[in-house]
DNA sequence: CGTTCATATGTGCGCTTGTTCATATGTCTT
DNA sequence: AAGACATATGAACAAGCGCACATATGAACG
């Protein structure tokens, strides 16, 4: 697959050294991937901000009830998310203080990007 | 699509007026989408140790020139990265400071997790 | 126990996405 | 101008993913 035809040594020796084992990288891939979808997103940032039971979740976004539970099932075996049984619901809230201030970096970027766009 | 069953008023009115609009949370999950595949995290790791050419990074990734060019040029699409021309070979390098402090953000969380399990 | 409400899960479908193959563009050298 | 090298691009195909629909589980209450 690699095809090598001219010099790259110095800058790839370097490179090589700093850069993390694939598994790691494939797991922060997996962590990424699960902010990069506008549902899952919207399900975290809501959680962000309060502790919420599914059909509650359901009617902010506007979607099925089937659809939101899916994706929490995602986020719980992902770890992102918990549960806490209340009768017959079912609360949903954030389980690790990262998961904010990862939307919040992403924010950040966004944010600068745009101001970029207005002084072109 | 929406089923209300019962009642959440309370903590909706909260959360509907802290989340952002839905452009915001739609361009945040076409950010984190980016980083959401091994390939392109490898690609925008390395570039955040070292200029690099398409087919250094081929090397380095161990794939064909064809795919590295196609990933980046999704990642200059979204001025993640910027080119340098010199003779034939072209530099890619990162675009934005943010981008290694959102994979850092991710790392972060990701040993933590990894901290977590060991105490277990 | 049977019904109702809240949530979970299995299946199938349409759409997206990453890669490969083939080919095009662009640059330097002779 | 022709060839070699570096990169880009277009088309097509396989795999993965999110959602809808139908159905299952599980809890409360008469």
């Amino acid at each position: 697959m690699a095809e090598a035809r001219h010099n790259h040594e110095q800058s790839l020796k370097k490179v090589h050294e700093m850069i993390p084992k694939d598994e790691t990288l494939f797991d922060l891939a997996d962590l990424f991937k699960l902010f990069g979808d506008t549902t899952r997103i919207k399900i975290l940032y809501a959680l962000s901000e309060s502790e919420l039971c599914v059909c509650a979740i359901a009617e902010l976004l506007g979607m099925t009830q089937s659809a939101i539970s899916h994706q929490l099932k995602i986020l719980k075996d992902a770890k992102l998310v918990k549960t806490r049984r209340e009768g017959k619901t079912i609360n949903y809230s954030l389980d690790d203080e990262h998961v904010r201030s990862i939307i919040d970096c992403g924010y950040e970027h966004i944010m600068e990007e745009r101001k970029n766009e207005k002084n072109i």
